[in-house]
DNA sequence: TTCCATCGCTAACAGTTGTTAGTTATTTAT
DNA sequence: ATAAATAACTAACAACTGTTAGCGATGGAA
């Protein structure tokens, strides 16, 4: 049952999904019109809502989609039995690379959950405080333990988080740089800033 | 001649341009409405038009006035006779006080400059790319002299300068911490994360 | 074949967008 | 006081917004 699949396996929801995260992160959700959208993928606008209930849908699948997958991965980091020099590693190479491979979801979580309608705003806000909190007690217990030096814990956290959210602007200013390279690079500066 | 002025000492148009950062910030550029910030400067939206052009003169407004403002910093900047490590102290710190003093200007530079319409886009990014040169070559220049580890200069301008911008989630969260200490935190976590 | 669900289409809705024209009110200079 | 300039107002424009209704085509299940 169900024929609508399209190319690539994938259901046509989808892909309107993956064309929308392009659309969205180039020109703002805002700008980004539903006609826009529907030309994309290849349809009228009005048939989209054969597959969604309505744009803000859209983001709100994104945004919880990448909440989600970040939430899940932290949750493993903290139950590994690593150094928290060595949980901090994990969690800023997770992060490098959900941005390099999910550029677009990444992207659209970051910067356009404003528009998120309640009541999912206040729930999305909410997930962003607790994972932060969860970082900074990840430092906070690094400081005690004598493998960090003594830094707040919450400014340690922004200035890595924003850090590797910033390469959306490296993206496409250099492809010449492998990811390799550019993972090694930010772990060993926010790593090194971070050692005792 | 010019009787223009309101309170504060400062021009309608300054007034209008003022309302508008704080709205374009809150709601975004494609947003926020010529009605609404009509609403907030307390005239009808055509009014607004007596001392406007047009809403992304608006925009080009804010995001020159900034852009120019860190490029003659810089200049000031390079012509001292600082150790490169002081340099880029000097600009972190400059950078810090500008996201906590001019806090709307800012993040309208940093979030919406991609609703500037041409020219004006490709003049602001041409600007952004010199000024992040300009400080990859200081490093650049750090390193050659050994001042600091070995690391990919551009990458590390990234770091620093995304680090930095992320200072906006942070400005509404924390009013408990100053803003000496938030400075000190920063340039003691992202210099020492440059030096050698 | 018949039936039914699925999906695409056209047309239209009610509302909002930035902006202009034309007019009136208010302030400044003579 | 009078003339000139400045800025406020109302009304309207054309274009665009997300979304719904209704109809026709398609394709798999019975």
């Amino acid at each position: 049952m169900a024929k609508i699949q399209s190319k690539r396996n994938s259901t046509k929801k989808e892909v309107i999904i993956e064309k929308a995260s392009r659309l969205f992160r180039e020109k703002g959700f805002g700008a980004a019109s539903m006609r826009d959208l529907a030309e994309h993928v290849g349809v009228e606008a009005a048939s989209l809502y054969n597959h969604i209930q309505s744009k803000s849908e859209i983001l709100q699948t994104i945004c919880f989609k990448v909440a989600n997958e970040f939430m899940t991965n932290l949750e493993a980091v903290e139950a590994s039995n690593q150094s928290t020099l060595k949980k901090m590693e994990m969690i800023v190479r997770l992060h490098i690379r959900m941005m390099l491979e999910q550029y677009e979801y990444v992207y659209i979580s970051d910067h356009e959950w404003r528009h998120l309608p309640e009541p999912y705003l206040s729930n999305f806000l909410n997930q962003r405080r607790s994972y932060r909190k969860r970082l900074a007690d990840i430092i906070e217990d690094g400081t005690a333990k004598g493998e960090m030096k003594v830094i707040d814990p919450y400014t340690a956290v922004l200035v890595i988080l924003s850090a590797i959210s910033g390469i959306d602007s490296w993206q496409r200013s250099r492809k010449s740089t492998t990811a390799e390279a550019l993972e090694s690079n930010m772990v060993k500066f926010l790593i090194e800033g971070l050692k005792r």
